[in-house]
DNA sequence: CTCGTTGCTACATAAATAGTAGCGGTGCGT
DNA sequence: ACGCACCGCTACTATTTATGTAGCAACGAG
């Protein structure tokens, strides 16, 4: 059985771009997606469904606290659902994996040059 | 006149991937721009070269400290240069930045459904 | 029942970031 | 020469976030 989710507050999102006009949305997403572990999850869930301690060690053993945090977050947003076989994305979630993707080639190649 | 850049430590770049054999460059990739404001900073210096303080300011006042930091890493590999008016995408940093495009479009559809 | 695994939580420690102040440099008006 | 306003940045402390380890309750298999 799944669990479901109570409300989850995510610190600071939002707030950290009230200086900026240009391009809200994108860093509010940044602010997101761009905590530790964050798109490394949407990356390691985007073959398919994976369990808690999967998931941490596939992220470099990143500790179950942050994991949990990240998780919390990640499925506030809509992005990432419990699912009867561990944590998988949701919709938007393999939408906005589907935008990231692009990054994995490019990161291959820019791995070469240090 | 634009100072040269000394060796620049980045913390803990690589070694939090040990573990995980899939796609490794990606992980550090992410580990990398994963960090706070630095895809903030290759969006806002992807229209066109700033200064510090505008940066500063662009990116939910970051405090200077982070800033600093975010750009010695970010020129440390590579992605952003010191030029004479101000801060700037390099090569790579450009290409970079034309994978990282489309999450713009992606953000402000999402940022509608909360 | 025991054994192993899973999803977590708790707690103490370490690291990253925020938030302010302020220094030296550069240019500009007077 | 002077003040003044900006600039890039460093120093320092306070707060937030992440690590690392231990361990608990729940489950399934044997």
């Amino acid at each position: 059985m799944v669990k479901e989710n109570p409300p989850v507050k995510i610190p600071r999102i939002g707030q950290s771009v009230q200086g900026s006009q240009t391009g809200q949305p994108i860093m509010v997403l940044f602010d997101l997606i761009g905590r530790r572990w964050s798109m490394g999850i949407l990356w390691n869930l985007s073959s398919q469904n994976r369990t808690f301690r999967d998931l941490q060690t596939r992220c470099g053993s990143a500790s179950p606290t942050v994991l949990n945090t990240r998780l919390k977050e990640l499925r506030a947003v809509g992005l990432v659902e419990k699912t009867d076989t561990g944590y998988g994305l949701t919709g938007s979630g393999r939408e906005l994996f589907e935008v990231l993707e692009p990054l994995g080639d490019w990161a291959m190649e820019w791995a070469k040059d240090l």
